[in-house]
RNA sequence: CGGGGAGUGGCGCAGUUUGGUAGCGCGCGCGGUUUGGGACCGCGAGGUCGCAGGUUCAAAUCCUGUCUCCCCGACCA
């Protein structure tokens, strides 16, 4: 990508409407561009991110073997009502809105009984069974108040996997499948150590349900850490049966704020019940689908990673999601200059390595406090001086101080093996 | 939804108390000098002050209503 034709610009100033720094960073570099309270846009460099969030997601999720689809966001309204969740008052996030002839819709919160509703057409066996779904989806949510940049939208990216089990055993099975899944995830998004499973609100049918949250200052939960035994506890469920139940002492127990990348649902059979989503057994006999819910906020996890990661000169991306692995500054316009710069761009690029070439007539000093600003993990920059000694410069994100290297050093830096 | 703060060129702000028809920085365009951490000089374009009413000879400024944004709280299945 030439930073000549991107359309977006830095600012040296950050938004007065924001004080999430999340948001501020983001719209200040260009990655989004702010719509209206909670819902953002999504420019070219923002869009990398969310989609190599995506991919390590998606390659996680196709290994114990999600089957990714798409649903839809406008939602018919019965199934909803046969779980009781049409009624505002029930769900209070509801955006609900008419066809032309008068019918009543939805627009898609989440996804639960859309999935099983469409599922009951292709599942009627035993046999069928397992099956696990996943998307990713943009969920509309009539918060109440959005707030938090990115990480608490009215509309956001989320990735929501459903399973469908023949029992509990089964569903078991693939549940805890699921938290091996997703802290591989977050260790590949570069926030493995501050993530931690958490015992949370479970519902009618455990005790426990398990979130996964990540120590954030700019988080809305509080959790409670026994980091000896690895252990997390959302505040909401703290109390002294959990506490013995879990086996920690109050006093044992740290308290930081933390927002809530993932949670995993059981839902049992209920919802299976209302919705008569049922399978025939080995026996011949009528059975009821175990279904379990599991999310994982995209955006939200963008944002938080731009929170913990950032510096008082802007974002630090880690490499996995990074919108480019290198910042290419030429500096200057000599015909030796723009050669070097040019070819290797080229070869970087040939060897599937994203570049933010800054081939604009600036300054110095502006491409460095872009590429800083922009958080790309190296920066590499051509010169006169380069040109002149056929060296290459290169600096990480937060090196203090650059370094000179070869071509050979450069390529095995960038992790390129010819 | 309760409480608090704020809406003025693309962005960040001043001006509002003490009404007299808009200013600064950045950015943008042109010319020139510069060129390794957001250069400098000159010239120039760009807003009628969120919106709607009202008071007044006169409203960014006063009054009423309304919309929007931010923060705290409540909410987050």
């Amino acid at each position: 990508m030439r930073l000549s034709q991107l359309f977006t610009k830095t600012s040296k100033t950050i938004p007065a409407d924001e004080t999430a720094r999340n948001a501020q960073l983001l719209i200040q570099a260009g990655f989004i561009y702010k719509v209206m309270a909670g819902v953002y846009a999504y420019a070219p460099l923002g869009l990398r991110v969310v989609e190599n969030i995506k991919q390590i997601v998606r390659e996680e999720m196709n290994t114990i073997n999600g089957q990714e689809l798409v649903m839809t966001n406008l939602q018919p309204r019965e199934p909803w009502e046969t779980t009781g969740r049409w009624d505002d008052k029930a769900v209070d996030v509801w955006f609900k809105t008419r066809l032309k002839d008068g019918g009543e819709l939805g627009l898609a919160w989440s996804h639960e009984e859309a999935v099983i509703e469409m599922m009951k057409q292709y599942l009627s066996s035993y046999k069928d069974l397992p099956v696990s779904v996943y998307q990713f989806q943009t969920k509309l949510r009539n918060e109440l108040r959005a707030k938090s940049g990115i990480m608490r939208g009215r509309e956001f990216v989320m990735k929501d996997m459903y399973s469908l089990s023949t029992d509990v055993t089964q569903h078991d099975d693939y549940y805890d499948s699921v938290i091996e899944a997703y802290k591989k995830v977050y260790e590949r998004l570069g926030i493995g150590k501050d993530t931690y499973v958490t015992f949370a609100a479970g519902g009618a049918f455990t005790k426990f349900s398990h979130e996964f949250q990540t120590v954030c200052e700019a988080g809305e939960d509080v959790i409670y850490l026994h980091r000896g035994k690895n252990i997390a506890i959302n505040e909401e469920v703290l109390d002294e049966e959990s506490l013995s139940q879990l086996g920690v002492k109050r006093e044992e127990l740290e308290s930081v704020k933390s927002s809530e990348v993932g949670n995993i649902f059981n839902f049992g059979t209920d919802k299976s019940k209302k919705m008569n989503f049922s399978f025939t057994n080995e026996a011949g006999e009528k059975q009821f689908v175990h279904l379990g819910s599991y999310g994982l906020g995209i955006t939200r996890v963008m944002g938080v990673i731009a929170e913990k990661f950032a510096d008082e000169k802007g974002l630090v991306w880690p490499e996995a999601v990074a919108p480019a692995k290198v910042y290419l500054a030429r500096l200057g316009s000599s015909p030796e200059v723009v050669k070097q710069a040019d070819e290797l761009y080229q070869r970087l690029t040939a060897a599937q390595v994203a570049v933010i070439y800054d081939d604009r007539d600036t300054r110095a000093g502006e491409k460095f406090a872009d590429a800083d600003l922009l958080g790309i993990p190296y920066r590499v920059v051509i010169s006169d001086k380069t040109a002149m000694n056929d060296s290459y410069e290169l600096k990480g994100r937060q090196a203090d101080t650059p370094h000179q290297s070869t071509i050979d050093d450069l390529l095995k830096t960038l992790g390129i093996t010819d």
